[in-house]
Formats: structure tokens, sequence, C-alpha cells
DNA sequence: GCGCAGGTCAAGTTCAGCTTCCTCATGTGA
DNA sequence: TCACATGAGGAAGCTGAACTTGACCTGCGC
């Protein structure tokens, strides 16, 4: 009988491309891959690999046996998440992947409530922008990807997953206090800070508004900074960018020296108190934020807990400025 | 990660309720299933057994990994068929299993055939009763079952079973021949000597025309007897069974012998001169021959040959009485 | 050319899974 | 009721499948 071990072993050369890159995720040595696709070619009568300049490339009857492969791994796994959600106690390694605002502002709480609720299961984090973390999960590198999504349909595609949005983030306008303290400092405290939050319910503005201001962006290749140029556009002009910085607290704080105006999502306004005059946006502009997991898991108690971990997570978010 | 070969043996279990017997099936010791089970108990995390006097029985748990053994089981048997059909060469061993009648008048022209445009191929031939041959196929004891059916709905469910029929056998009723020879003896030849077939194109019988005389039965138990049973009712009258005999050249002969009267199909008049008066029944009884082999197989090129095989062997059957 | 990276081969090693032999528990027939 | 057959399963030792190590070969870039 075909050797399911094999097999699999065959897959992943496929999905990585090379011996040694199987080898490394199968945490075997590429002279075990080699032999071991020796005798899967010897079991199935056919060729499978050949040779492509020092690498090798799967025959076409290779991934015709790579897609067997892959409903083999799907039917072990449905087994194993059937056999899990039969258990009473949740334990296990939980791997989840989530882009850097969520690993920040979301998974702390959801993963202090896990390890509260289950105390046999370990959750690892990773931070990973949204296409990485798609790959890793088709990789099966990991079980739980949080990714974000503009609705603009730059996200790749989800192809065979299990997508579930758990929360919506709106996108703010901030811009710099424009009044100095009786000490010459910016005045403190902001909406941010919890203890002044409410009082100042800032109504909504227009992008068009800040037609000559410099912009503080996300770097180029963002979503969010094409979703605010595409923005921009809408409203009739083409934003002056000034600075491009991937990380929301840089560019918050370049606001908050006066900088210039940036766009910043509500997750990122959690962490600190923040020195700026935020604002939500006029037409309105949110990201979504979803979780993703391979369908044959579903069932998991590891991951049907998380799931709803993060749900509650998402219920009971308060975007800081809910006006 | 799951063992497969475990699961198969939890498997075999459940299919034939001991150890001993999956032990047997699955060519190991006893002792080796049972510490191959304690080890999937433990990467199961779920009691699998539980002893029942001195067999074991299945937990709900094993029960339901049980199904996935079956899936897994069929994804891998899938994989290979898919491979093989890739092969140029048919190749391999063939385990066919046919009721009797068809074992021998079918089975040696179709393996005869097969062996010529397949001389890589071996198949074995087992005679089993219809019943018995869809039990071993469900056992994954054979490839294919050769089954007939009455249509009286007395047939086994084929569940989750691929069934197709090739061919329909007609049911005859034989009397012995009046008129003897000069000689003293019963004169030959009958129609079935292909010499002598066509000059004698005797029409249809009624049964109600023998509702007086003694009948050579299959067994009581047999569908063939049943169902001719059924039909003597149907004409009014409960047949005066003599003899019960399991095979059609002992009722042949019997009949031959002018003990009375039987119902042959057309089959078991191939392999013999028949001596014996033989006419179609009206209304006609008629059998339906079919072959029957598990779904996942269905592409795998000695099946497909075979039952192309057989589909030829059906379509080139001429009943012995074709009026 | 040299050096390096990917793949493969040969030899030695390890451990999963087997057999054999035994014990224990249960049911059955004298 | 006792002896014995039968099925499950534990202990010890064996075998071989699959691994690692350390070679070598080949294609590619400098």
């Amino acid at each position: 009988m075909l050797g399911v071990w094999r097999l699999q072993l065959l897959r992943e050369v496929s999905r990585r491309g090379s011996i040694k890159a199987a080898a490394e995720a199968m945490s075997v040595t590429p002279s075990a891959v080699s032999q071991q696709l020796a005798i899967l070619e010897r079991e199935a009568g056919v060729e499978l690999l050949e040779k492509s300049g020092r690498q090798v490339r799967l025959t076409e009857a290779a991934l015709r046996l790579v897609r067997h492969a892959d409903t083999i791994t799907g039917a072990i796994a449905a087994a194993e998440a059937d056999l899990a959600s039969m258990q009473q106690l949740v334990t296990g390694t939980l791997r989840v992947a989530a882009f850097p605002t969520a690993a920040r502002a979301v998974m702390p709480p959801v993963m202090a409530a896990l390890s509260r609720i289950h105390p046999e299961l370990r959750v690892t984090l990773r931070d990973f922008e949204a296409d990485e973390s798609l790959t890793a999960l088709q990789m099966d590198e990991i079980d739980i990807a949080i990714v974000d999504d503009y609705g603009d349909g730059s996200r790749v595609p989800y192809a065979g997953l299990d997508v579930c949005e758990f929360m919506r983030d709106p996108i703010y306008l901030a811009t710099a206090i424009a009044r100095l303290s009786v000490d010459g400092r910016l005045a403190p405290p902001s909406f941010a800070d919890p203890s002044a939050r409410d009082p100042r319910p800032s109504g909504a503005t227009r992008l068009e508004e800040f037609r000559d201001a410099f912009w503080i962006m996300d770097t180029d290749n963002s979503h969010l900074s094409q979703v605010t140029r595409r923005a921009c556009r809408a409203a009739g002009f083409e934003p002056h960018i000034r600075s491009s910085c991937k990380d929301f607290s840089v560019i918050l704080a370049l606001v908050e020296a006066g900088l210039g105006v940036g766009v910043l999502p509500g997750l990122a306004l959690l962490d600190r108190p923040v020195r700026a005059d935020v604002r939500p946006i006029s037409p309105p502009l949110v990201r979504r934020i979803s979780s993703v997991i391979r369908p044959e898991r579903r069932s998991h108690p590891m991951i049907v807990s998380a799931l709803a971990e993060l749900e509650r997570f998402g219920a009971s978010y308060v975007p800081p400025l809910a006006g």
C-alpha cells in the first residue's frame, strides 16, 4: 500500500519547490526525503521527479498524486479534529499568526483569556502580514491566521479556507493638536486617554479639508496606504506624502510632533495615550478583521475556543471614537 | 499524527468483531494488533476498546474513528487506482468471486480473454454465493463480485457499492424426453448439442401444465427455488417437490432420468449436452447478472478491463433457446 | 577555473513494530 | 465443579524501515 508518510513528503516538495526545503519543513535531512521519494517512485511505478537544473521538478503524475495526498492528509486531519472534539480537556499547541496591530492589540487579551479557560492549551503567536499568514496557513505552519481586509479586493483569495469576520475597525484621521498647554508642551490628555475619552466627541472630518496638508503614510505597498490614497483621490486630490513608515506608533509620533496628518486604525490607538486630534472620517473608512482556518480543523476544540474568544473580543471592542 | 496502519487495524477489528480475526485478516499476530491498538488509544487520548466477556467491543469514540478510517483508506485506495490508471501496463492480482454457475460458465472465457490481453494480470476466482460475495467485497477480500438477482427484492442491499448488470439469463423448464430411442436409452441429441440446437425451436410452456408433476428444485433457501415456487403459486398451484439439490447438473441428471421437472438457468445448460426437453417459461423468468465493485476502484485499469470483458461476454451471450 | 548549492549514494544507526512465549480471565463441556 | 479451550494482552528479544552522517556528482555564478 502507498506509504502515507512518503506521500506527505512528496506533497511538501510540491509546495516548497525543493527537496531541501521540504526536508527542513518535515524536520528530516534532504537525504531522507530523496530516499523516500525514490521508494515512492517504485511503489507508484511512475516517474515522479525530474531534474531541472540542480533542483527537481514534479512530473504530471506526481502532481496528480499530490492532489490525492492532499485529500488523504485532510482526511487524517479531520479524524484528529473529530477525536480532539471528543476530549473533555482542550490541550495541545495552537499556532496563531496575526497582522502586527492585531498581534499587539487583539492577541494579548485573547491569549490571556484562552490560557485562563484552558490551562493545558499552549498558544504561539507570530506577527505576519495577511498574505504571509495565508501562505503559512496553506503550508500548515499555523492553525489560525488573523487578517485584515479593506474591502478593496486586494486580498489574496481564501481558496479552500474558512473565513470568519469577527470585528470591524474604523480608520481615523489624526492631526496635531493645535493649541499648546500653558507650559508650552502639547496639551494632554487626548481622548485616547481613557480618563478623558468621552468629553471630546469630535465630529467626523472630511478628507478634502486636508488636501493641502502633508501626509504621513503607511508604507507604499500597504493596503491602508493604498486605500487612503484612493479615498483622497475620490475626494478630489492627490495627497502630498511626506513620510512613509511601517509602524503606526511612529506615524502617530510624527503626527503628534505636528509634522503632518495621518490615518490610523482604531486598534493602533489602544495601547498608549494619544496626544493628537483623532476623528472619524466621512465617508467612513473601515477595515474588516477576520480569522482564517483550514476547513478540516473547523470543529477542533482548540480552534473552536480560539474563534469564540476572538468573537468575544470583537463583540466587546468599542472603537476609540464610537461616534 | 494518527498512524494510518493502526487505524486500519482498528477498522478491521470493527468489521470482524475480534482482535484475533482482525489479526488473521491483516496477517499479523493478535498480540501485534493488541499492542498497536494500545498505542492508538494513547495517540487518540480516548478509550477505544472495552472488554466484553473475553472479546473486546469498540467504544462510541472508536466507532467514530472507524468511519474516519474508512474514508482515509478509501482515499488511499483512490490514489492507488488513479496511479494504476496512469500506467500503460495492466498488472497486479484481480480477485473475483462469482456465484457457482457464473464461476463455471462465465469466468473461464472471461479469464482467458483477460490473460490474453494483459499477460501480466493475475486473476483469482472463488465461487461464493451472492451474499457471501458482497460481504467479502465489503471486507476488501475480493475486487469484483459477480452476483445474480431474480428481481424479487431478496438481494442484500448494495450499500455504497457500484453495481453493473452485464447480462440477463433466462430460466427454463426442463422435462424428460418422453420418447425413447430404438435401443431403449433416452433419445440424444437434445437441442443443447450445438449440432442439433436450431431444429427444435420448442415454444414456451406455461407452468400450470405441470401442476401435477414432481418437481426437482434447487435447495430450499436458494433464490431460484423461492422464485420458482412463487411463480407456481401465481400460476395457481403449489409444486410437489420431490428433490432439492444444490448443483444444477444433478438436477439436470434427475430430470433427464425422468424423475421430475425442474427449472434451470441458461448458463447451467452451456457446459454439456442436455438430454432433456428444455423450454422457455411463459410468463418468462429471468435472472439479472451483475458485477459489483467498490466505488473507489471504479477507474482502476484492472477493474475497467475486467468489467469490459464481462460486458463483452454478456453482449455475446445467446441463451440456449433464443425464442 | 573555483566555490557553492542541491540532489543522491553508501554505510552505519536507531527505533517502531513484529514474533514468541507467557499469563490472565472467561466461558464451556465432561 | 473442574479441566480445558479460547481470546486478550504483557515482556523480551529480533528485524527491517527509515533515519543520519559523510561522502560524491552536477549545474550555476563569480
